[in-house]
DNA sequence: TGGGATAATATGGGATATCATGGGAATTGA
DNA sequence: TCAATTCCCATGATATCCCATATTATCCCA
């Protein structure tokens, strides 16, 4: 299984073009995926995945009700959904609706979250970073008891 | 099945590497595992595990509401999570977010705690462990309910 | 049981490959 | 023709590979 993980902090050169972290890349050529990004439902930040999940949302969609308010959510996904071709040094071109839409200027930061990834403004999503850090002090971390395979009287991963 | 027990104290040198203790990765080994590290959410340290932990996280990130506060907290530890590479010599790489967050320098403690293992600044660790010590005298022993192999309701192992 | 031989481990340094990034030239499209 | 893209190459920084060495643990045989 192979996932995307941890962040990276990349400049946008003057050109509009923007590196994708090689680890992310190894991820997609194993696959031998092309690079879809959309604008992300609830947050200012663009979401990076392969088809497989572009796939679900159309499969999702087929299954509903064609008049639900779901639908017209997810279509508006797919309707932003671009996909992207990397440059020979493995980079992608933002255009300025994505631009605008993450606030992006001159430096983006990727955060992989395991089968998607996400692109913030840097320090934006530091913040946020910063914020669940704050809450998971309080609050105590979620609980993951999947009870599933070997789940034993495992205490929390984090701490 | 094996653990990760005992603790260890390794020089981080100044290419930023540090080795893995050997029984830990023996461990890995055996089971052919890579190795994750990622930023503990609630302690200045962090922490390493296999990949079924990861993918607990993963599978549970899809099995909740998109929106909750939960979601975002996972995605926080998946997106400072990152597959370590290990060189010929059983060492790994810290990267400056990894040693800042940890405020390590030139020296780490690894502590095994079962099926999991934290790294910590060794001032810091002893002192942490000095203070258990202490609460342990005064409050006594958390209540252990051994006995019980692979319950099924298994309720919060979380001190 | 003791003690020398042997292997494993942690650590360091130099050489090499990879990666992010920038810029110029060629190409495309309106 | 002009602007914007795409292709190609250069470069500095950094990670990775490979080898050396000191120290410690393990083995083996007298």
């Amino acid at each position: 299984m192979d996932l995307f993980l941890s962040t990276f902090e990349h400049r946008v050169d003057k050109k509009g073009r923007l590196s994708v972290p090689a680890p992310f890349r190894s991820v997609l050529e194993r696959r031998r995926d092309p690079l879809y990004l959309f604008k992300s439902l609830t947050e200012p930040c663009l979401e990076g995945c392969g088809p497989e999940r572009i796939g679900q949302i159309v499969d999702a969609i087929d299954s509903m009700d064609s008049l639900s308010a779901e639908v017209a959510t997810l279509q508006t996904m797919l309707s932003s959904a671009q996909e992207m071709k990397l440059d020979s040094e493995g980079r992608i071109m933002l255009n300025a609706d994505f631009m605008a839409f993450a606030e992006l200027n001159d430096a983006a930061l990727y955060a992989g979250i395991g089968r998607s990834f996400q692109i913030w403004l840097p320090d934006r999503y530091r913040g946020r970073e910063a914020e669940a850090r704050a809450r998971a002090k309080t609050n105590g971390l979620p609980s993951l008891r999947l009870g599933r395979t070997n789940s034993t009287s495992s205490d929390n991963g984090g701490s």
